[in-house]
DNA sequence: CCCCTAACCTATTCATAAG
DNA sequence: CTTATGAATAGGTTAGGGG
């Protein structure tokens, strides 16, 4: 059951390891440009000691990197986060009608949705997560009381459903069906 | 069998494109 | 401006794999 479920452990070097905190003790917020730069160092380092295990990396495309910095006043501002990404609605319906399947994808699903909708992994992780604790779980206003809270808190967690059942290529010209809304 | 810690998770907050 | 939602952070849990 499960099989898989997550991403093999990574098991750094030494001189990985060395990079990391190296980076981290000048600069413990790095963005995402700092991120991608270090990615490819310890790849690159990898890479040096074993022949390649594993030539996937990170999407290093994605669009183009111009971190326009232009703040004379303020000296430490916090580095730029990756830029939003911005899904089409095509990519929307393939995604929202995966976490109705299965909210919980592991990551062999993941990285599979990824290839579809032409995304990095990492973001359809993120979206995943989003999408959870905005319409799965049971989000909490900000009303002290007065909301009731109705039974549903419970077993969300092992929804086992056989994912893969997925016919691909069904492609409907139907609407996004972006509904679901948590009501408010 | 146990320990370390990567991989995950939720909850919250920051940020930004769309309206 | 407001809304919707992607990205980052804090902090806790789960489980892979080496000793």
């Amino acid at each position: 059951v499960v099989t898989n479920y997550r991403r093999s452990r990574t098991k750094f070097t030494d001189d990985q390891l060395k990079i990391l905190i190296d980076a981290f003790n000048q600069k413990p917020y790095p963005g995402y440009a700092t991120k991608q730069r270090l990615a490819l160092e310890i790849n690159t380092e990898e890479a040096r000691h074993r022949f390649q295990k594993k030539p996937e990396c990170e999407e290093v495309s994605e669009s183009s990197q111009s971190h326009g910095q232009g703040h004379p006043g303020k000296e430490n501002q916090r580095e730029a986060r990756r830029s939003r990404t911005c899904y089409s609605a095509t990519q929307l319906h393939t995604l929202i009608q995966a976490f109705t399947k299965d909210p919980y994808p592991g990551i062999e699903c993941r990285e599979q949705l990824a290839k579809e909708i032409g995304v990095p992994e990492s973001r359809v992780q993120t979206w995943f997560q989003n999408r959870r604790s905005r319409y799965y779980t049971k989000k909490q206003k900000r009303e002290p009381d007065e909301s009731l809270e109705q039974n549903q808190g419970q077993d969300i967690r092992e929804s086992k459903v056989s994912i893969e059942g997925t016919q691909n290529g069904a492609n409907l010209s139907s609407d996004p069906l972006i509904s679901l809304k948590p009501e408010r």
